[in-house]
DNA sequence: TGGTCTATTTTCGTATACAATTTGAAGGTA
DNA sequence: TACCTTCAAATTGTATACGAAAATAGACCA
């Protein structure tokens, strides 16, 4: 099982003091890019030392981190990132596209030229990531793509939401994710861009659906690759 | 402006020691159910005293909180009950009509009888609270009544949200509602009871754009009624 | 009366201490 | 070898201490 060590490189060893946005940032982008596996462990100690703060303020974060479900925390046991069942997973791309193709409208009609632009140069660089096999950067940049474009209807109440799913999709990816989950998007957001520079909101929206239930059908559940192998599970019952 | 003392009644004085879920719940119902008006400011060591625990347990579900926007944390200023912005309060009714009216199909799909019933009984207590003038009940139970019913569509990572913007409303209601905001719901959730039963989807989501935008349109915005009177903004320039 | 400055008190932010519990390993037995 | 028991080490939960900042009250002056 991954676990964090004081002079591991999953932080860089620095020893600067980090605020408390910092520490969540840094672990949040660890998980998300998939430099920490579900079910790692967080222990306390070795967070306060690689941040170079107290357990007070790691503690603070791990919270904040379980409420946004990228990690679970159980009584007396301590942190570990999340490993999120295929019902979660199932969930959080419902949602995803209720939220998405909602406001696909509002932020079609408020897009600006330089918004398109930058959507423009997202997906741009979503796809030299991808050619280069910069993984981790492809990803950030997958959502990136969805919360700006999202962002654009001017509901932050909305977008924040967005934020969350948008992290915890990344982690399902990390669990049930096969090459093709990141694979087969290449270019894709490409078309969408084009789809609101039209205003072609019908189109746009359907393209969204589609999409998102494309991602959802790469995702490969089934008996699973579980963290620790239960061998119990595994090998007991011949019966 | 309100304060919390090791004596109010807002809590109840008990010396029993709470556990952290009860303190969240104690401390939020009383934000939601209007008992602590927004601005009011909640001091973590008065907190501590009246539920028994040291500060750390408290600071653990102010930063709960604020994270839901039921408070508001500033640095080295301490927490107070959050004070929504209009725009805050109209993003939120926008996302509510996204999210209750985007599920309300899945959670007409899955009603069984004794879903509906269930809701009917809540129907009618919210409206005996409301003739009886009981308040707090009466959004307490309006709030279950909407979270109750987009439950049945199955998907928690809605609900959830669904949660959280429920109790912000409860908020919103408390800064911008008039009398009239909760008088005039009267009633009225037996009507979507009614279509629930029947499996008339598109008039229920209908009915709910309606019933959203009708609680918004009865908030009044304006200049409002501050909690604190800032004097000199009132008295000061006649020139 | 109204305003400004200063001193006191309150309140928050962070680290640390200590008890309680779990984890993991060593040793013993079938 | 597999399984159970026991004990030490590691880890978490909670309270507390203490420095730093902000709120408050009082004195002083116009």
């Amino acid at each position: 099982m991954a676990r964090i060590a004081a002079d591991s490189a999953t932080f860089g060893g620095e020893s600067k003091r980090y605020s408390d946005e910092e520490v969540y940032k840094g672990i949040a982008e660890a998980i998300v890019e998939h430099r920490l596996p579900p079910g790692a462990r967080l222990p306390e100690d070795a967070l306060a030392e690689v941040f170079g703060i107290s357990r007070t303020g790691i503690r603070k974060v791990l919270q904040r981190l379980a409420l946004e479900h990228l990690v679970t925390i159980r009584p007396r046991r301590g942190a570990q990132v999340a490993q999120p069942t295929e019902q979660e997973a199932r969930q959080v791309f419902a949602a995803r596209r209720m939220i998405e193709v909602g406001s696909l409208g509002g932020a079609i009609e408020a897009a600006r030229k330089r918004d398109i632009q930058a959507l423009h140069d997202i997906a741009r660089q979503e796809r030299e990531a991808q050619q280069s096999g910069e993984h981790s950067r492809a990803i950030q940049l997958s959502a990136r793509f969805h919360t700006r474009l999202i962002e654009l209807a001017g509901n932050e109440v909305i977008t924040d939401f967005l934020l969350q799913l948008t992290s915890r999709s990344s982690l399902i990816i990390a669990m049930y994710g096969s090459r093709l989950s990141i694979g087969c998007d290449c270019g894709e957001h490409d078309e969408l861009v084009e789809l609101v520079a039209e205003r072609r909101v019908d189109e746009a929206e359907a393209w969204m659906e589609r999409h998102l239930q494309r991602i959802e059908a790469t995702l490969s559940f089934g008996p699973g690759t579980e963290d620790v192998p239960d061998f119990k599970q595994i090998f007991r019952p011949i019966r």
